[in-house]
DNA sequence: GAATAAATTGTTTTT
DNA sequence: CAATTTATTC
């Protein structure tokens, strides 16, 4: 390591290790750098690499970041904790989170869970969803957790109107089923955290001696319960050091607190403050435009990015007759830029919603020009993969009703809602998990229903076992075959069918990925692991196609030519962000535009649309008011041509057919998802996807399956495999337990069970509807 | 209970 | 417009 690679700024930061230490860094300024010569350093001084954390936004940011240490100091780069907020929470939480009355096996929820959750509580409330729309009630409850109020807090600080006392109720409610459910939505996992750090000051202590420096990147868009976290954390060593971008601050609407970052030099009086000014990725005409654009905000630190590039090209600004001309014209410029030798992947197309993606898929496709688009629909969030985990997360955490509903009818096996609901009623009314009704379903059910759930619900637990047994990838291959998830869609013969048949490989494929890399390969982890990567953790991974992306998935990123895409009012700053009341709203769109921006390097293309069709209709949006903070003299304009008087336009499409494909565009299908790539199927390329998983592996699998089926036949269920003393349990009428002692075996095998109220039992393994819920302890 | 047809409803940004 | 929910029929 060589601290005389860094500029003047950047080595003192990476110098100055004792203390409070805020570095506010411009975009571009080679922050990432700084920091991963800090840590080098760090160690370099003899701190142990375990004493150091780094905390980061994204995964993928983590990884890279792991990279680039690993680069400067080799192996010892792999002790450094290096994870986001919520992965690094989940870990300290699989460790003692029994400490707060959850099981270690606690799942994690997301946005699609919450959405079950909340329909139930406005069904069981008797309210309206119309006037208590879902998104709106999410969004309340995760802004209340950001600040860590419960419901009853978060309800004394509200206008506490009728409206406010029922949502109230939705939120208590919504927190039981959580509960219930051994569940954890993202801000719990923040949230329950520090939870623990406070009913169990050990736990606390343990982390504050251990994580001696702490850094925590992307400083600007921490929400308050992560500031205390991180508060909480450094308190002991106050070795902290936080870096940050005000301009850069993008997430308001997640409960980003841009005070945190303003307010750092109160919070810590002694704090050294070093500010990276010097941008080393834009040419200066990019990045004129760019301070240009910023300056127009009040709320912000006096700064500017400076550098000693040359001028470079001019952005070059277009005014599109619609949108597809607008998609035609980005086409026809990155062929220009691919003839000039640039590569696909240097490239990147900008937007502000997803929704304006599809045109450019469109007209791309046609032109036979490779992309990726990341975000959107995450390749875990397809139905035929969600299906797949909700299985997973049965087996990871029995008491999951959110997962078991999901599956206990798909594939179709005739249980139907009705049955379902009946079951779950009969559940909550006992407050046992669904499961455990499953496998006792109650009388008033026909002899035939009860049939199909019982063996439904032996199934989940013969897979359990298997669990333990069989290596993760043979696991989730047994249980694709068993169920007929993918059979299911074998026979399908449209396009449709037949990428879920693609998915469901590629999700085998990467979870023999998952089993290469990772140390921790257990199925709880893959579970985790699932829930918290996003679209944005795998960028880069593709050298051979353009990328695709919102402008807020493209913060941390660079690339050598930037096209930002719908530059209109409306639209970019969103129709939304357009309001009097809140001035806020619209400097944080402002700041959106100055992340934009300052990704290019060394082209950045500027385009709006005279017209364009938005919520299915057509709308006339003048151009963006960003695009009248830029100089003129940074800017060179082109036009469309009138489709009217020349009808040429339309041919200027068809230069670009070198390679016609009539693909229908199928909406979200596209959508490239974790090591999925279905782009390279439109373009006849060959995707190695599924030929790794040819023969010997599937056939070895499904015949340890078949012998499973058969002892499901013979109704010998081989309960020794599955409960050993010590083991907690949760049993239908008595509660929660706890294995003292096993004796017997075989069919005959008893358990002895000290329940929580005191009762002590014992019963026959064979038939007493037992879960067992410390499965990976 | 399942498969189809009809109606309805929603679109910012994401760990 | 397209995805999801609801109604209808078998």
């Amino acid at each position: 390591m060589n601290l005389q690679e860094l500029n003047k700024e950047q080595r003192k930061a990476a110098e100055t290790l004792e203390g409070p230490v805020l570095v506010l860094a411009g975009a571009g300024s080679g922050k990432t750098k700084m920091l991963t010569y800090r840590v080098a350093n760090l160690i370099a001084h003899g701190v142990p690499p375990h004493s150091i954390m780094a905390i980061t936004f994204t995964n993928k940011a983590a990884q890279e970041m792991r990279e680039r240490i690993e680069l400067l100091i080799g192996d010892k780069a792999k002790e450094v904790w290096l994870s986001t907020f919520h992965s690094g929470c989940a870990k300290i939480l699989r460790r003692d989170i029994d400490k707060i009355g959850y099981s270690r096996s606690f799942a994690i929820y997301d946005d699609s869970d919450q959405d079950i959750i909340l329909k139930e509580v406005l069904n069981k409330l008797n309210l309206d969803p119309k006037q208590y729309p879902i998104n709106q009630i999410k969004s309340i409850i995760s802004h209340a957790k950001e600040k860590l109020l419960n419901p009853q807090e978060w309800f004394e600080k509200s206008r506490r109107g009728f409206f406010e006392q029922q949502i109230q109720d939705i939120f208590v409610l919504y927190e039981e089923r959580l509960k219930k459910s051994n569940a954890l939505d993202f801000n719990d996992l923040i949230g329950k955290t520090l939870e623990l750090f406070l009913m169990h000051p050990p736990v606390l202590e343990y982390y504050q001696t251990r994580l001696k420096y702490i850094h925590v990147d992307e400083y600007q868009d921490t929400d308050y319960a992560q500031y205390i976290l991180v508060s909480l954390l450094s308190q002991k060593s106050r070795n902290l050091c936080v870096v940050g971008d005000d301009d850069q601050s993008i997430y308001g609407w997640r409960g980003a607190d841009v005070k945190n970052i303003l307010d750092f030099e109160k919070d810590f009086p002694d704090a050294k403050v070093i500010k990276l000014e010097q941008n080393y990725r834009s040419s200066a005409n990019i990045l004129n435009a760019a301070n240009q654009v910023i300056s127009s905000n009040i709320n912000r630190k006096d700064k500017a990015l400076w550098t000693k590039r040359d001028d470079g090209e001019k952005i070059k600004l277009y005014e599109a007759l619609d949108e597809r001309d607008e998609a035609l014209y980005v086409g026809k410029m990155i062929t220009h830029l691919i003839s000039s030798g640039q590569k696909l992947s240097d490239t990147a197309i900008l937007y502000r919603t997803h929704a304006q993606s599809r045109i450019f898929e469109e007209v791309f496709i046609q032109s036979g020009l490779r992309y990726r688009i990341y975000g959107g629909l995450r390749f875990y969030d397809r139905k035929e993969i969600k299906d797949i985990l909700a299985y997973l997360r049965i087996i990871v955490n029995p008491t999951d009703d959110v997962s078991l509903k999901r599956i206990i009818n798909t594939p179709k096996r005739g249980i139907g809602d009705a049955t379902v609901e009946l079951l779950s009623a009969q559940g909550e009314k006992e407050g046992v998990p669904l499961l455990s009704v499953c496998m006792d379903p109650p009388d008033s059910l026909s002899l035939r229903s009860r049939n199909k759930i019982v063996s439904f619900s032996q199934m989940i637990l013969d897979f359990q076992i298997k669990k333990d047994i069989l290596p993760l990838d043979q696991l989730i291959k047994g249980i694709i075959d068993t169920t007929g998830l993918k059979s299911q869609y074998e026979q399908g013969k449209t396009e449709e069918d037949q990428g879920k048949v693609d998915n469901i490989n590629e999700l085998l494929n990467s979870v023999s990925e998952f089993m290469e890399n990772g140390d921790d390969i257990s199925l709880q982890s893959y579970v985790e692991n699932v829930a918290l990567v996003s679209n944005f953790d795998q960028i880069g991974d593709d050298s051979g196609a353009i990328t695709m992306m919102t402008l807020h998935g493209a913060k941390g990123l660079e690339f050598p030519n930037v096209f930002m895409v719908g530059m209109e009012e409306n639209v970019f700053p969103s129709y939304r962000s357009i309001t009097d009341e809140d001035p806020d709203k619209m400097e944080e769109e402002r700041r959106l535009c100055y992340v934009g921006i300052t990704r290019a390097e060394n082209r950045l293309f500027m385009s709006y649309a005279r017209s364009r069709r938005m919520y299915n209709q057509i709308s006339y949006n003048n151009r963006s008011r960003f695009l009248d903070d830029i100089p003129i003299r940074l800017i060179e304009k082109e036009s469309c041509r009138d489709r009217n008087s020349d009808p040429s336009l339309d041919q200027s499409v068809n230069i670009m057919h070198s390679t016609p494909y009539n693909h229908p565009v199928n909406n979200k299908k596209n959508m490239i998802g974790k090591g999925s790539d279905s782009t390279s199927r439109y373009l006849g390329a060959t995707s190695n996807s599924s030929i790794q998983l040819g023969g010997r592996t599937i056939q070895g699998v499904s015949q340890g399956f078949s012998n499973l089926n058969v002892r499901n036949q013979k109704n010998d269920f081989p309960t020794e495999n599955l409960f050993s003393e010590g083991d907690w349990v949760v049993h239908r009428k008595f509660g929660k337990g706890k294995i003292v002692q096993i004796n017997g075996e075989g069919r005959n095998m008893q358990a002895v069970i000290a329940f929580a109220d005191g009762q002590i039992k014992t019963l026959a393994l064979s038939i007493a509807p037992l879960i067992k819920i410390n499965s990976n302890n």
